[in-house]
DNA sequence: AGCACGCCGACT
DNA sequence: GTCGGCGTGCTC
C-alpha cells in the first residue's frame, strides 16, 4: 500500500499550476494531511519547492507513466487549510481562471512562505585540475570550511559558478546544506519620517526639484503623519517602495525601526450592550431567520431594509443565535464603514470573541488575527471583502451588509466577488447567507423576486423619523435664467438659511480635484497625460495638473504649450473648486473637504468626520466616500451638485449606481430630530433613476431597470465577459487582440447558445500608463461558456503574450467596464 | 525560476 | 581536448 499526496506549489507561475502527485514517505505519514505545508523535490534538478497538500489517498498500485518522487519534509504542524478551503481553492481556480496559489493566498495570512538558505561545506580538500574549483576550495578554507552559497557566488563571480558547484557536489568535494526559514513575521517594522522641515520639502516640490507625483504624494502623506511604515505609505500613496527608497537616498526622509503594536483595539474598553427588544418588523425577520439557523441548511436571504431601520440589530441577534449553538459568524461590511463606531457595536455585544479585519492592519496584525480565528479564539469576524475567507470552523452565518457595494468585487487576480465566495462557503457549510441593503443590487433583488432566496423587508424608519424632502432642480433652467454658478438659486438660498440656523450642510460631487480639464481658449489645445488618453486635472492646493490614472503631474502652465497664448484656463468642476466657490459665495462659513486627496494619510478619514461633527462645521464637501456610515444629527441639508454625472458612462450599471448614490447621499439628511431636506441638481431631470431615488422608491427603480436589463441583455439575464488586452505597442496589441477575438468566435460556434462577441475594439480608456488597451466583450447566458472560452484563451495564448509583452485581463460581470 | 542537455566557437 | 556561452525544454 502506498500513500500518495496531491501537492500544489507556492509558485504563482502558470506553467506548473497543477496538482502534482507525490509519495508520502513512511515516517511522514502521521504528519502529512490535507492543508499541511511541505517541501518537495521539483524539476530535473530536484530543487526544493514549497507546496500545500490538497489531498491524500492510499493506493495499491502506482500506475503512473512517470516515476513519483517522495515528499521531503513537512514544514510545520499547522493545518493551513481545511477541507472547505481546499474545495473552494479548486473552485476559484476554475471560476476566476487563476492559479491555485492565487486562490490559496486569499485564504492564508500574509507572509506565509519559506526562504531557503543554502550553504556550502567543504568535506574533501584536494588539489584539483580545474582552476575555478581550486579557487572555490580556497575561499571555503578561508571561511573556515563553510560559506553561504550566495556569498560564495559573489566571491567567485563567474557565469559558470553553478556548473562547478554541481560538479564538486557530484565529486563529493563539498556538501550543500539547505535550511528553510519562515519569512519574517515582523515584530519590528521599518518606518519613514521626514528628514527635513516641512517648508524645505515644500520648496523642493514647488521648485520642481521633486517631480514624480509618487514622491510628492509620499511626502504629502508624511507631512500629516509623524512617521509611517513603508507598507502603509505605499498603500495610501499608491507609490511603490522604490519611490520611497529614492526619497531616502536623496535625504528627504529617513528610516528607523519601530515596534509594531499588534492589537489595534487593545486599550479600548467596551461597555457591554444587551440585545434590544426588536421592533415588530425586526421580530418578524428574526423569527423566520432563526428557524433557518436552527434547521441548519443552506439558505440565502435578502434583507431589504431602509437606512436606519435597524439592520445591525438583526445581524447581532442572528449572530447571537449562532453563538448559542456553538457556531461562528462572518460579517462583511464595505471597507469605508469599518469605523470604530461600527466595530464598537459588535465588540460591545460579543467582546473578545470579535476579530476585526481591514486593509490597514499590518502583516503581523493580520497573522495574529488569523491564528486567533483559526484556533477558535475568535468566533465573530467583522471585516471587508477578504474577511469572507476567514478560517472559521462551524460557520453558521455570513452576513453581507450593503450587499450592492462595489468594494465586494476584487479588481485584482483572483477577481472574485465576495458574494460568490460566500455562497460557495455557505452552501458547503450549510450556513445562512444574509444580504442586507437599503438599495439591493438588481442582480440580488432579481433572485429574491424569483424566489431563489427569501426576501425580508424592513421599510419603516424607527422613531417615526420622516424621510427627507427631496427636490430636483433643473440646471438647464438655471442657465437660461443667467445663473452660471454651480449652485442653483434654491440651493444657495437653503445653504444660507442653514448657516444662519447653525445647522449643517453636506455637498456632494462625484469628482475630486479642482476641475476636470485645462483648455487653451485661443487654440483649443487641452492638456493631456502623455502616458494615458486622459485629460489632466487641475489641483489648486499645489498648483499642479495630475493624471488620475497614472499619477503623472506637471506644474500648471501659465501659457499654452502649443500657441503660447496666456488664455489657458481650467474648466469643469471638482471638489476643490467647490470648496473655493463655497468660501467665496458664503462669507465666513466653515468648510471641510473629504475626498481621496484629503484622506490619504492614516486615520484622516476618521479625523475629518469627527471634526465635522464635533466642531459643527457649516459645510462638508465630498465625493462618494461621504455617502455612507456616520450619523450626523445636525445635518439638515444635502446638496447633490451633479446627479447625472455618472449616467453617461457607458456602463450597464450606470442607472443603478446613480440610484444607489443619490439614495445614500439623501439619507445623510435629517438623521436626528430635525427634519432633513435634499436638493438635487441635474441637467437631466427626467431620468428614472434620479426620479425614483428622489421619491425613495426602490421598487419603482427596480421594476424599470429590470425591464431594461432584460431588453438589452444585461445581467442578471446574461453574463458579461470582458477581456482587456494591453501593451506598449499598439500594433502588436491589436493583432493579438484580433487573435483572441477569433479564438473566441471559433469556440463559441461550438456552443449550444448563440453568444454575442463584440470587438476587439479600442477600450474606452484607450491608453493608460503607456499601454494601449483593446477590449473584447462577450455576452452569454451560460457563464460556463465564458469561463471555458477564457480558459481556452489563457492556455492557448499566454506564452505568446509573454513573448510580445502583451498583458491580458479577464473578468466576468465586472464593475468597471472601461 | 533553475537546471540539464546539447551545440558551437575560442583558446591552449 | 577543455572551457565558457547560449538556446531550448521540462518540471509529479
Amino acid at each position: 500500500m502506498n500513500r500518495i499526496a496531491l501537492v500544489v506549489l507556492s509558485d504563482s507561475s502558470r506553467e506548473y499550476d497543477k496538482e502534482y502527485t507525490y509519495l508520502v514517505p513512511e515516517d511522514l505519514i502521521e504528519e502529512v494531511h490535507p492543508g499541511s505545508r511541505v517541501i518537495v523535490p521539483f524539476g530535473n534538478s530536484n530543487r526544493n519547492a514549497e507546496g500545500f497538500i490538497m489531498g491524500t489517498e492510499d493506493v495499491k498500485e502506482l500506475n503512473t507513466s512517470y516515476r513519483l518522487k517522495y515528499i521531503k519534509k513537512v514544514l510545520d504542524d499547522i493545518k493551513w487549510l481545511d477541507q472547505w478551503s481546499i474545495a473552494l481553492c479548486r473552485w476559484m481556480r476554475k471560476r476566476y481562471i487563476c492559479t491555485y496559489y492565487d486562490a490559496l493566498k486569499c485564504m492564508l495570512p500574509p507572509g506565509v512562505g519559506v526562504k531557503s538558505i543554502k550553504s556550502v561545506i567543504l568535506i574533501k580538500n584536494t588539489d584539483h585540475h580545474n582552476q575555478t574549483i581550486c579557487e572555490i576550495i580556497d575561499v571555503l578554507i578561508e571561511n573556515g570550511g563553510e560559506c553561504g552559497l550566495e556569498e560564495l557566488a559573489a566571491y567567485i563571480d563567474k557565469a559558470t559558478f553553478s556548473r562547478y558547484i554541481r560538479q564538486m557536489e557530484k565529486e563529493q568535494i563539498i556538501l550543500i546544506k539547505e535550511e528553510f526559514i519562515n519569512k519574517a513575521k515582523e515584530k519590528k517594522v521599518r518606518v519613514a519620517s521626514l528628514a527635513l522641515p516641512i517648508d524645505v520639502i515644500d520648496e523642493a516640490i514647488n521648485g520642481n526639484k521633486i517631480r514624480s507625483i509618487q514622491q510628492i504624494r509620499v511626502l504629502e502623506i508624511l507631512k500629516e503623519a509623524e512617521y509611517l511604515s513603508v507598507a502603509d505609505i505605499t498603500k495610501f500613496s499608491g507609490a511603490s517602495s522604490s519611490s520611497v527608497n529614492t526619497l531616502q537616498k536623496h535625504g528627504y526622509i529617513y528610516y528607523k525601526e519601530v515596534e509594531v503594536k499588534r492589537d489595534p483595539y487593545t486599550g479600548r474598553t467596551y461597555e457591554r450592550s444587551e440585545a434590544f427588544l426588536p421592533t415588530e418588523e425586526q421580530a418578524e425577520v428574526l423569527k423566520d431567520a432563526l428557524v433557518k439557523i436552527e434547521t441548519g441548511g443552506f439558505y440565502e436571504a435578502l434583507l431589504h431594509g431602509v437606512t436606519g431601520s435597524g439592520k445591525t440589530e438583526v445581524y447581532l441577534q442572528l449572530i447571537k443565535a449562532c453563538f448559542d449553538r456553538g457556531m461562528s459568524a462572518i460579517v462583511l461590511v464595505p471597507e469605508i464603514s469599518l469605523t470604530p463606531q461600527m466595530v464598537e457595536r459588535f465588540k460591545s455585544r460579543f467582546g473578545d470573541e470579535v476579530a476585526v479585519l481591514h486593509s490597514r492592519l499590518s502583516a503581523g496584525e493580520r497573522y495574529d488575527q488569523w491564528r486567533l480565528i483559526r484556533d477558535g479564539k475568535k468566533r465573530v469576524v467583522v471585516g471587508a471583502r477578504s474577511a469572507v475567507f476567514a478560517p472559521l470552523e462551524r460557520l453558521g452565518i455570513i452576513i453581507i451588509d450593503e450587499e450592492h457595494e462595489s468594494s465586494y468585487k476584487s479588481e485584482t487576480t483572483p477577481k472574485y466577488h465576495a458574494r460568490d465566495i460566500a455562497r460557495e462557503r455557505c452552501s458547503a457549510n450549510n450556513a445562512l447567507l444574509l444580504y442586507g441593503s437599503a438599495t439591493p443590487s438588481v442582480e440580488t433583488y432579481y433572485r429574491a423576486a424569483r424566489g431563489e432566496m427569501v426576501l425580508y423587508k424592513m421599510l419603516d424608519r424607527p422613531n417615526n423619523a420622516v424621510l427627507p424632502k427631496v427636490e430636483i432642480v433643473d440646471m438647464r433652467n438655471e442657465l437660461n435664467e443667467g445663473n452660471r454658478s454651480m449652485f442653483s438659486n434654491k440651493l444657495a438660498q437653503e445653504i444660507k438659511k442653514n448657516i444662519e440656523l447653525k445647522q449643517q450642510t453636506i455637498l456632494f460631487l462625484n469628482r475630486r480635484g479642482y476641475s476636470s480639464f485645462v483648455i487653451c481658449r485661443s487654440c483649443g489645445f487641452t492638456m493631456k497625460c502623455p502616458n494615458c488618453s486622459i485629460n489632466l486635472t487641475y489641483h489648486a492646493n499645489n498648483e499642479r495638473l495630475i493624471c488620475h490614472y497614472c499619477g503623472f503631474t506637471v506644474k500648471n502652465p501659465v501659457s499654452c504649450p502649443k500657441c503660447n497664448s496666456r488664455s489657458i484656463r481650467h474648466f469643469g468642476t471638482g471638489t476643490q473648486k467647490i470648496e473655493d466657490e463655497v468660501r467665496k459665495t458664503f462669507d465666513g462659513c466653515s468648510v471641510i473637504r473629504m475626498d481621496m486627496d484629503t484622506t490619504a494619510a492614516k486615520d484622516s478619514h476618521e479625523k475629518i468626520l469627527t471634526t465635522f461633527k464635533e466642531k459643527n462645521i457649516n459645510i462638508m464637501i465630498g465625493t462618494q466616500m461621504i455617502a455612507k456610515g456616520h450619523d450626523f444629527p445636525n445635518v439638515t441639508l444635502v446638496g447633490v451638485l451633479a446627479a447625472d454625472s455618472m449616467l453617461n458612462l457607458g456602463d450597464f450599471r450606470a442607472s443603478e449606481k446613480t440610484f444607489q448614490l443619490i439614495t445614500q447621499v439623501a439619507g445623510r439628511a435629517g438623521r436626528g430630530q430635525l427634519k432633513g431636506r435634499v436638493i438635487i441638481q441635474s441637467y437631466n431631470t427626467e431620468d428614472f433613476s434620479i426620479l425614483t431615488a428622489c421619491n425613495h422608491d426602490y421598487m419603482g427603480f427596480y421594476k424599470h431597470e429590470i425591464l431594461l436589463r432584460e431588453k438589452l441583455g444585461y445581467p442578471p439575464f446574461t453574463n458579461i465577459g470582458v477581456i482587456i488586452i494591453s501593451g506598449p505597442d499598439d500594433k502588436i496589441v491589436s493583432t493579438n487582440a484580433k487573435e483572441v477575438g477569433e479564438t473566441i468566435v471559433e469556440f463559441m460556434e461550438g456552443c449550444d447558445e448563440k453568444p454575442e462577441v463584440y470587438g476587439p475594439m479600442r477600450a474606452p480608456l484607450a491608453f493608460i500608463k503607456k499601454k494601449y488597451r483593446w477590449r473584447i466583450i462577450i455576452k452569454c447566458k451560460d457563464i460556463d461558456n465564458i469561463i471555458d472560452a477564457f480558459t481556452l484563451i489563457r492556455d492557448k495564448l499566454y506564452k505568446k503574450f509573454e513573448k510580445y509583452f502583451v498583458e491580458m485581463s479577464m473578468d466576468i460581470n465586472p464593475f468597471n467596464m472601461l
